[in-house]
RNA sequence: GGAGAGAUGGCUGAGCGGUUGAAAGCACCGGUCUUGAAAACCGGCAAAGGGGCAACUCUUUCCUGGGUUCGAAUCCCAGUCUCUCCGCCA
């Protein structure tokens, strides 16, 4: 969410910023109704002070007057009331503005490389997809999934099982002890206004699974990813700063309808309707984001150095970012069978956009109120992570080896074979 | 599902229909004292919004939305949430 006054201030340095994110924007009219509604604000505040004169001053003859005036002021409230509701609506559905190291472009193709590591295994064989290897061990199932759910499911079974559980407890450790996170397990449910907070809502209702409960008002949704929930922890707060930077750690199942999707990545298991993902949360200092956001990125792409898998790390252009975002690094795992990068995280900071939605704010050093920055990173999607070891440390026979810092969440297993 | 209790500032917690934006305590900030710290004492300390270059000033806000009243944190109605007890259940 951003300020008015800031828009206001810098309308046309805005309009080009917000540009920059490809958004096709009728920003025309918001100063026009920022104006009106000022103006709204001044008469009806001339007209409170007479009826709060008038009541301090217990004037009998004046109370006739008083009531005259609280009609004219119920008059202005539905017109301000009206216009306070446009604007919020053109606000909050605009996405945050870059940063000003953030490549600009349409889309994905103008992301810049930022480093590679880890080395890319020659096979000496054709390595086979995840989805093949996971059939052939028959330990990924899709068609039972279908059956029992639909589409974009699947059935993980048996040591591939284990192997999921192993990825999430073991990325869970290293985030709590090596990286400081506190280690979180919350509701996988979320309510309207924590999905407003994040910037889920109002503007991409359609990729949430919204729960059908017998309530009334309130709605509820599945959450999307655990950044949701994590970062409302913090909502209508005001933090000490002490207690500054909050970090926090979950691993949980995530929910996304995929809608307009369709036809993309329908093999396997890359894009699912259900996923695990561990996620990182920090609250910090707004002036703390960009420091921040380089340190998660690490503490994230510090998992996959683990692993043993190789990766590139990505910044994202202004087209590409998702629209809570500021600055976002994607990390994209090498896949032997698409014989490319795919990603695997995505850290973003979103500096004071989410904040504002969520009023959360700290006093500073000076006591002042100042909104605290957000940030959010996968660390790492269980899913992506279990594809990217099956391709990765898979043999001619199909058998998988275990990368060497999960063996003790196995059980000591060093390698799955099918049976 | 049945029966009660409650929702007030960063936190705890008073509150009478009329200088209550709101007592008190804690926390926080500044000062005195101290070699330093602590303690003690003194002072400051809500947020959002409007106007003004500024000093400053005005308005709103005591869960939310209605109502009564010249005037509502305080009275009435509806809703949301929280807590306690009973029942049921992982």
């Amino acid at each position: 969410m951003h300020n008015i006054k800031d828009i206001r201030k810098n309308f046309d340095e805005f309009v080009n910023s917000i540009k920059k994110r490809n958004q096709d924007l009728k920003l025309e009219n918001i100063l026009e109704l920022d104006k009106k509604n000022r103006n709204l604000i001044q008469n009806k505040e001339i007209l409170e002070k007479e009826k709060k004169d008038i009541s301090k001053s217990k004037d009998k003859s004046l109370f006739e007057k008083s009531k005259k005036i609280s009609t004219e002021i119920d008059l202005l409230n539905t017109q301000q009331n009206k216009i306070k509701t446009e604007i919020e609506n053109i606000l909050s559905s605009l996405p945050n503005l870059a940063l000003n190291d953030v490549p600009v472009g349409k889309d994905e193709k103008s992301n810049v490389e930022v480093e590679t590591k880890g080395e890319i295994r020659k096979f000496d064989f054709k390595p086979k997809s995840h989805y093949e290897l996971g059939d052939s061990l028959k330990m990924l199932d899709f068609d039972v999934a279908t059956k029992t759910s639909g589409t974009r499911f699947v059935f993980v079974k048996d040591k591939l099982a284990q192997l999921e559980r192993a990825l999430s407890n073991f990325m869970l450790d290293t985030h709590i002890k090596e990286n400081g996170y506190e280690e979180i397990s919350p509701p996988l449910i979320a309510n309207e206004d924590s999905m407003y907070g994040t910037g889920q809502l109002p503007k991409f209702e359609n990729d949430q699974f919204e729960l059908k409960i017998d309530e009334k008002n309130d709605r509820k949704f599945l959450i999307p990813t655990a950044e949701v929930i994590l970062t409302n922890i913090v909502k209508d707060k005001i933090l000490n700063i002490k207690n500054l930077p909050l970090r926090y750690v979950a691993s949980t199942s995530c929910f996304r309808k995929e809608a307009g999707s369709y036809g993309k990545d329908t093999k396997g298991m890359i894009r699912q309707h259900q996923f695990y993902k561990v996620e990182l949360v920090s609250i910090v200092e707004n002036n703390k984001c960009a420091d921040e956001l380089e340190r998660m990125t690490k503490c994230a792409s510090a998992i996959l150095d683990k692993l043993k898998l190789p990766y590139r790390k990505v910044l994202l252009s202004t087209g590409d970012m998702g629209f809570s975002a500021e600055k976002t690094y994607d990390l994209e795992v090498w896949l032997p069978s698409e014989n490319k990068f795919r990603e695997i995280s995505s850290c973003s900071s979103c500096g004071t956009f989410q904040a504002r939605r969520m009023k959360t704010r700290y006093k500073n050093s000076s006591n002042d109120t100042e909104f605290v920055g957000t940030l959010n990173g996968s660390g790492l999607a269980i899913g992506r992570s279990l594809i990217a070891i099956l391709e990765n440390y898979q043999n001619a026979d199909g058998s998988i080896n275990i990368p060497e810092v999960l063996i003790p969440y196995m059980n000591n297993l060093n390698i799955i074979k099918s049976k």
